[in-house]
DNA sequence: TAGATTGTTAATCGATTAACAATC
DNA sequence: TAGATTGTTAATCGATTAACAATC
């Protein structure tokens, strides 16, 4: 179903090690489980959520963070209109409380929704808090400025062109529409 | 920057012709419109959204369709609570109304903001109108089901799971946490 | 002419695929 | 023993990198 040859999965299974019983097959569910452990899906890492606009809401209301490898601890804005309200289980803090909250909770993990111009100072608070690892929503390169992060980005722009550019290389412009 | 190498950028540009010149270099601004219309970013393809719940009116509201292609010219959700609102400039039609809407616009793109339990019969309503480019958040694989269609999907667990496999990567489980 | 930079061909590297041994 | 399926090595393929010719 997913396009892939029985050979890429026996080898890149073998990246990790050998999960299966020649002659026999895999047990599936074994199987599954490894993999997770691998992903590290059972850490519950805590994590905090700096942006409670409508991407950082629509982010903390949909995704399964507890079955990513993830707990989400904390939500953060500093626009006075989003603090104090409730997402899921959680009232939005103060931005303010930041560094108090870290330092309580020693997160290591962040999820960036926030626009690109605040990125880098947000950055740099939370590195110093000692998180270091990103899942980047905004168009801000973390990588280029700083060292020993791990960011994940999620660029929904360049998703959306790459549906553009897949669209228009199989039904091209016509030169009425140039 | 994007830590690509000068050999690769040449070769990839080749890939869709010659835009520099030799001894002299690229003239950005035309390079950067050339790769635009290779993309098709120039097109406004008009497209509908389905499913306005906070994810749909997230995308609705943040993202810029205008500079990657596209024409967000409607919006449809089944709900009573949500049809009639107003989502930047559009105001959310009832699903029901999507038959004659594509009829009158002939939208061939589709965002899928919907749950996975109706994605099957919502991309099937889709086809039979013409629509058959998709911008899926859902977690259902249209390309299992529909011969001819184009499909970026946007899987954020995917993404949320390859961060957590990085860090459990860089700073692996203790034993005492397993 | 010398230096610089692109276009294009060749060499290298890594990933996918195929083949086969090992095992149930 | 025969059939099936994994683990692992070898062959193939494609992409990245390097080299060099073409051109300003």
């Amino acid at each position: 179903m997913m396009q892939l040859t029985a050979s890429q999965i026996r080898q890149d299974l073998n990246c990790f090690g050998g999960f299966g019983q020649q002659g026999y097959g895999y047990n599936v569910a074994a199987l599954h489980k490894e993999i997770g452990n691998i992903m590290g899906l059972d850490r519950h890492m805590p994590m905090v959520l700096i942006g409670a606009g409508n991407l950082g809401r629509t982010i903390a209301r949909h995704m399964d963070f507890d079955s990513s490898g993830f707990r989400l601890i904390g939500i953060f804005d500093n626009s006075v209109h989003i603090v104090g309200q409730t997402i899921r289980d959680l009232v939005v803090r103060d931005a303010a409380e930041l560094e108090d909250f870290c330092r309580a909770h020693t997160p290591r993990a962040a999820v960036l929704c926030i626009p690109k111009e605040v990125a880098f100072e947000t950055t740099q608070r939370l590195m110093e808090l000692g998180v270091n690892c990103f899942w980047n929503f905004s168009h801000y390169d973390l990588s280029l400025d700083f060292e020993g992060v791990i960011v994940e980005n999620v660029h929904l722009g360049d998703s959306l062109m790459t549906l553009s550019y897949q669209i228009n290389e199989a039904y091209p412009k016509t030169e009425n529409q140039k």
